[in-house]
DNA sequence: AAGTAAATGATAAATATTTCTCTTTTCTTT
DNA sequence: AAAGAAAAGAGAAATATTTATCATTTACTT
């Protein structure tokens, strides 16, 4: 079963549907199912069993003819591409409610998201204790990022404030952002931002109700 | 400045791109800009002129040759498509830290959605007063809904709860759910289900960043 | 142990999406 | 008022994605 080596050709659309597997190959793995056949998987995920294994061959072959595919195995293979086995250190800016969203959310540590530091610039938040990490004043963030070197920051700030911290995040030398301010942040080439959008889902939604 | 008349013909990735059109025209429209060319205008949101361009005509022509576009008036247009001049009825169940997260998010009213009830079934929580409204028992949510003709569902509870609360907002007669559970709910089919899952960004990020 | 059915992986065909080019319109300047 | 520049819109070409078909391998049954 092994993950095909050289430099990879993976579809951007392909890159797209990688959470999807992860998320429905973990949940099969809880359930304790041992093998499915590319029909039955994509059966549940609503795609088309030759995309599923279209899919998959971009990164080698894990199934077997006549058999299917061994969902423990597809699974681990699946951890490997995403590099979700790595662990990547983390601090997050904003305890709001959405920040404590995420601190309490399992599935964050599960894909590899240590998170080490909790920022906010609220005097009535810093000092708080939320799951054994206690809220910083925002103005120790730079020091903190370079000391730790931390690679991730996670930003749920209001949006004003997103830039801001951003540049914080970039100057102590972080890798990632992840930033769920609406604001579109902008930082150097080199480091990576990926920004989610929550309400984006509400007005795909409301486009479908429309359509009917 | 007229919307096409009769059957759209809509592609699914002009469908995904609404969501971010919208986003970066309201930003547009507070910043008071009064227009952009197509290339200034995309330019900003990181794709192509030809691809906006050609997105838009899939609804009318909004803009105007040799010299651009309106921000007003195309914002106007964006809101007509997606629907967000209507106003929907919504409850939200599951007011963890995600549930007040979204309850005390702007951006929810402003897209059309009006959360009018708030329901948990922790006796810690039922009870609490947010953003006006009290925490009511989830045994009442069926009730509730039929009582006030609920269009939308946001469930925000852990997985486990998930199905069921879908049922319960089912059986009631909303149109569409927003499930941001990481299970993946099933309903009828004239049930509009739109699933947002926040840990997908986090694999997009380290993906990203593997890649590197 | 041999034959049959099941299911992958690969290739090819069909579709969908994006980009490019060109024409036409509108604004702006002289 | 006329000429030139700017920019949308439309159609065509190029690219990417998805689906269908088929050959081959593997497992299961008799």
């Amino acid at each position: 079963m092994p993950l095909r080596s050289g430099p990879l050709i993976v579809p951007a659309a392909v890159m797209k549907r990688l959470p999807m597997y992860y998320r429905y190959l973990h949940a099969l793995v809880e359930e304790g199912v041992e093998r499915l056949s590319s029909q039955e998987l994509s059966g549940r995920m609503g795609i088309s069993s030759s995309q599923l294994r279209q899919d998959l061959n971009c990164f080698g072959e894990f199934g077997q003819q006549g058999y299917g595919y061994r969902i423990a195995d597809l699974y681990q293979a699946m951890c490997q591409i995403l590099g979700v086995e790595k662990r990547y250190k983390a601090v997050l800016v904003g305890v709001g409610n959405l920040g404590k969203a995420l601190i309490n959310y399992e599935g964050f540590r599960r894909r590899g998201l240590v998170v080490i530091g909790l920022f906010d610039s609220d005097e009535n938040i810093i000092g708080q204790e939320i799951n054994g990490l206690t809220v910083n004043n925002i103005r120790k963030l730079g020091e903190f990022i370079k000391q730790e070197q931390v690679e991730v920051g996670v930003i749920t700030t209001p949006a004003k404030a997103a830039q801001e911290v951003a540049d914080i995040l970039a100057a102590g030398g972080v890798k990632g952002i992840w930033n769920f301010a609406p604001q579109p942040i902008t930082a150097s080439p080199e480091i990576i931002v990926e920004n989610t959008h929550i309400g984006d889902g509400l007005l795909n939604l409301f486009y479908k109700l429309k359509e009917k």
